[in-house]
DNA sequence: ATAGGGTTAG
């Protein structure tokens, strides 16, 4: 064989194995392919091995990949840039794999290949989804140093990690205002990070920058826009986030219409999230379980588990994800027969083991059905450990079925476990005043105080005009508070009348009735149904956002002034929707 | 070959 002829054998067995790369779809395929190069010994060829690991990414089959391209027989020589961005890139892809990306990135660093503009948006973008500050500022030191911080790709997934960071935001708004040019990438990067903190009003208002500045938001803005709009339960601005998706023709991917259907069944229009969603021409399982939870959190289980029958039937696969939606379902409506069903049905013919939090939504279910033996039971004999959670669950429950004690020991031991967390010591010291043990109430508020705690304060949204307000307990800070308080008393005096008795055994504090009832009257939720009251028409409904769980009182309460006043009211709550008119809720007194 | 997004039990 002379030299021509190998050479040009090496080069139709190099293009043949490109060629079948290119077109490998299958696990299967790709393990064929591998066998291929070692036989025709192409495993020193750069462009087959790059190939070969990008197809790789496609197929979950990074992990393989790589440990046949960078076996320890390999010769470091062959490796160069392009094969180290190709398997960060798979890595960075990956959310289970993403350390490995960056222990590529070291790796290419101490074989002394050079990165490239091209590797840093794989490696910060792994970095995004590790969430290490500290790594993700050592890798932009690199940047920096070699010079690479001029590239707007790069400066845009610097904004996307530090936005992505434990205590990173900060960071990326200098990166991003420092930007020399903006485009939609940087924009969304940016306006995504504040939304994913729960950062709403700044992402929103940051979108607002946005238009001024004249970059053209796509799909992907509108996405983080509409998910600030969810968290704050901003309803009018998520409509008005709609008609300007219609008006500026934005690209309605699943992804979008996804996000709008989150936005309108989280904001308290769970109708119109459904006629969304049934417009829908591509759906994905994202969309079948964003209007199941949805119907879950307003209390319509049963249409939730019709759903959820439907989408079987629409051969679309339930994940870990959609189970939560439907138990959640069953445990909101009362449906425990159901709910146990489906809870047995996930491993039987979805093969989906339950995770913590499936077990979580039965011993919700099981608790808020009163049967609390059967809840503690089941605890007992789960196969997983209980985790805070579940166990708060547990500990609710008890204070609502008078076993205080029970309650108590669990709270205890809850603290030893979990001694920084402020929401137990507020659970012990509820306990300790309906105990009507004060001495022991106001040591743990001593305590707290002492860690530097503080009680999350009670807090009500509402959106009027476009504008949010915000009240908290016996606020005095809105200018038209007098106005306020001469409302509230007003509805005092017209729901005693007909027949409202303030709930004043839930008012945990050691004063008197007359105070007690004074305190209840200054909930934030009816402060904010007061202005409602007062700001819009008759008949108009009203909207409100709790950051807490409705208390028994404000949930009588608005039954009695969704009557005499002839308004629905409509209130989200830390974990459901309750839809008050004439003188009943949805969830039927169940939640 | 280059970046950004959605659903998760109390």
């Amino acid at each position: 064989m002379n030299v021509v002829s190998l050479i040009t054998n090496k080069r139709a067995a190099e293009q043949s194995c490109l060629a079948l790369l290119q077109s490998c779809n299958s696990l299967s395929k790709f393990t064929q392919i591998h066998s291929y190069i070692i036989k025709l010994g192409l495993h020193s060829n750069p462009l087959v091995l790059t190939k070969f690991t990008s197809t790789s990414a496609d197929l979950n089959a990074i992990s393989y990949a790589s440990s046949f391209v960078f076996s320890p027989e390999s010769d470091t020589h062959l490796y160069d840039t392009f094969l180290f961005n190709t398997t960060i890139r798979a890595y960075a892809q990956r959310n289970d794999l993403k350390t490995k990306a960056v222990k590529f990135y070291n790796l290419m660093l101490e074989c002394g290949v050079s990165p490239n503009k091209f590797t840093y948006p794989f490696v910060l973008k792994a970095c995004a989804g590790i969430g290490e500050l500290n790594l993700g500022k050592s890798v932009h030191g690199s940047v920096i140093k070699l010079r690479f911080c001029d590239d707007a790709h790069v400066q845009n997934t610097l904004v996307h990690m530090y936005g992505s960071c434990k205590g990173g935001i900060l960071f990326a708004r200098k990166v991003f205002d420092e930007m020399p040019k903006c485009d939609s990438v940087s924009w969304s990067a940016m306006i995504g990070g504040y939304a994913r903190l729960g950062l709403s009003t700044e992402a929103i208002s940051l979108f607002r920058k946005m238009q001024i500045s004249g970059v053209c938001p796509d799909d992907i803005t509108m996405v983080s826009v509409l998910s600030a709009c969810t968290d704050l339960g901003a309803l009018e601005v998520g409509k008005w986030v709609e008609s300007f998706i219609e008006k500026e023709r934005v690209n309605k991917s699943v992804e979008l219409c996804n996000a709008l259907i989150d936005m309108f069944a989280k904001c308290g229009d769970i109708d119109k999230a459904l006629k969304l969603f049934r417009n829908m021409i591509e759906k994905n399982i994202v969309s079948w379980t964003s209007v199941i939870d949805g119907l879950a959190m307003h209390g319509r289980g049963l249409e939730a588990v019709a759903l959820f029958e439907e989408m079987i039937r629409a051969r679309v696969a339930p994940d870990y994800v959609s189970f939560i939606g439907l138990l959640s379902a069953c445990s909101h409506s009362g449906l425990v027969d159901k709910g146990r069903e489906y809870f047995d049905l996930m491993k039987k013919d979805f093969n989906l083991v339950p995770k913590i939090e499936h077990y979580g939504c039965m011993v919700d279910m099981l608790c808020r059905a009163g049967l609390l033996k059967e809840a503690f039971d089941f605890v007992q004999k789960m196969p997983i450990e209980p985790n805070p959670i579940v166990c708060r669950t547990l500990i609710n429950a008890c204070c609502t079925h008078g076993e205080l004690k029970l309650g108590e020991s669990i709270t205890k031991r809850l603290i030893g476990n979990e001694p920084m967390h402020e929401s137990n010591y507020v659970l012990l010291s509820n306990i300790y005043a309906k105990m009507l043990r004060w001495e022991k109430k106001t040591k743990i508020r001593e305590v707290m105080d002492k860690m530097g705690m503080r009680k999350v304060p009670g807090s009500t949204m509402i959106e009027l005009d476009n504008e949010i307000y915000e009240f908290v307990a016996g606020d005095q800070s809105h200018n038209q508070h007098k106005e306020i308080y001469e409302m509230l008393d007003e509805m005092g005096r017209k729901m005693k009348k007909a027949g409202y008795v303030p709930t004043t055994r839930e008012v945990l504090l050691d004063i008197d009735e007359e105070d007690k009832e004074d305190a209840l009257n200054r909930h934030s939720e009816k402060l904010a149904i007061a202005f409602a009251l007062l700001k819009t028409p008759p008949g108009t409904p009203i909207r409100i956002v709790k950051n807490l769980r409705v208390c028994s009182d404000c949930h009588s309460a608005t039954k009695f002034i969704s009557k005499i006043y002839s308004r629905e009211i409509v209130v989200r709550d830390r974990n459901r929707f309750h839809h008050f008119k004439d003188g009943f809720c949805s969830c039927g007194d169940f939640w």
